[in-house]
This record gives C-alpha cells, sequence and structure tokens, in this order.
DNA sequence: ACATCTATATAGTATTACTAGGTAGATGGT
DNA sequence: ACCATCTACCTAGTAATACTATATAGATGT
C-alpha cells in the first residue's frame, strides 16, 4: 500500500456515515467497525475515534445497544440502527452523492467553464 | 433545487482543495472563487469561509499574490499558485480520489463483504 | 444621502477526528 | 504466579476546519 498521507480532516462528516452504514448491514460492535473499516482501507483509523462516534450516536438516540457476553474477552455492546438512524444513514447518502458529483464535476471540467 | 441540509462537516478537507483547483484554472480573487462555487452547487458558501482559506493558503506559501484595482469596487487580491501549491492540489486530488473510491466501494457493497 | 453590489478581513464558535492514555476479560507461554 | 497479547470499551484534551457575525471600504445609481 501506498503511504498516502493523512486524510484526517477529509474524514469528518463521512467516517460517522460509514459507521452508520456498516451498522445497517448486520448488527455489529465497536471493535469489530474498527477493523472493518481498517480493512475497508481506513488503516489509520483507531480505535478511540470509532468509540466516540458510537458514543454520538448513541447520544443522538440513533442506535439500538445490546449488550453480550464474549468467550474471547470482555463484553461487547452491539449496535443496531433505530428509525432515526436510517433515516441518517439516508441523508448521508444523499449528501454523499451530492457533494461527489459535484467535486467529479470540477474535476473533470478541466477545460474551465 | 430540493433543500439540502448542512454539508459544512463533509465539506471539509474539501473545500481548501476546491479553492486550490479553482485557482490553478486561472489567476482569479475570493470574490469571484465564492461565486464560482456558489454556482458549482456550493451555494452556502460565504465569504468568510473563502478568504480564511485563501489566508491559510498564504500562510502556507501555496500562492502568489499580486494586488490590482478593479472599475466596479475595491482593489482585488488575485491568487496563483506556486510550485508547492501544484503539488498541494495534487495530493488533494489523490486523497480524494482514494477516499472517494473507497467509500463507493463501500456504498456499493450491499451484500455485505 | 442612501442602498446596493463589489471586495476583503477577522474574532469567536461548533463540530469532528485524533492523541494518548486508562481499564478489563480471556488465553497461552514461561 | 507473572507477563504478553489480543480482545473490548472509555475518556479528557488537542488540532484542524468551516461557519457566524460583523466590520470596513470603493464604485454606481437614485
Amino acid at each position: 500500500m501506498l503511504a498516502l498521507e493523512d486524510l484526517t480532516e477529509m474524514l469528518k462528516g463521512i467516517l460517522e456515515g460509514c459507521v452508520l452504514e456498516i451498522i445497517s448491514r448486520k448488527e455489529t460492535y465497536g471493535y469489530e467497525i474498527v477493523k472493518k473499516l481498517n480493512s475497508l482501507g481506513f488503516e489509520d483509523v483507531v480505535e478511540g475515534t470509532v468509540y466516540t462516534i458510537l458514543l454520538r450516536l448513541e447520544k443522538n438516540k440513533l442506535v439500538n445497544i445490546q449488550k453480550k457476553p464474549s468467550k474471547i474477552g470482555p463484553p461487547r455492546k452491539f449496535y443496531t440502527l433505530n428509525e432515526a438512524g436510517r433515516n441518517q444513514l439516508q441523508t448521508f447518502w444523499r449528501k454523499w452523492d451530492f457533494i461527489a458529483s459535484k467535486i467529479n464535476e470540477l474535476k473533470e471540467n478541466k477545460d474551465g467553464n
């Protein structure tokens, strides 16, 4: 993997949406979400970052939470999206599609309009 | 245009790149950049935002600046990219392409990987 | 004299991802 | 018994960025 520089600033407002999307797929928990993001390509995303997002989602009442024991470590907090969470996820993708299309428009428009 | 909500957070780390790209096309100034961004679709981007970015670019020595009088208002500060600015722009697009591809991968992968 | 458009600047705010720690359960090796 | 390691969660403080709100000022038209 080519060493790409810091993506921190560009992930703002995007990481939370990614977490929502991952949770929407199947009931999951923080540690697993971190691994998922890492394997997706966001290798520098660490636990502290994801846990703050998860606590924010909880505070904003976008998720349901269920604690379950694990056989290989401490208990896990499993997250699922509630109705508000699914709405938020939809909103995220609408924003993403909008921004991505506009940015690509700017990028391709090399002639300069 | 459908009223799309606040894009602020998702623009973090992206707006500066857009400004760099716009400057790279042709010598231009703040007020004109604002109008360009607005017409691109980022209608809520206001002057204060762009001027802080431009002052940051200047501070980081990514631009050359030339002040010129205007016939229809106060003098304009015209910006062009220097070598460092062009490098920064290239870096921005590399980051963007990386993130956009990963996000779209996540988005399309509805089966769950 | 006033409004409007053009044009730049800046102090303060909110939000977000990250840093840098800490706590703790389970397993395996020495 | 001790320690390292992996799993799993939490949190106080920091840095960076876009935005809010406001100020200043030149030029034009009424």
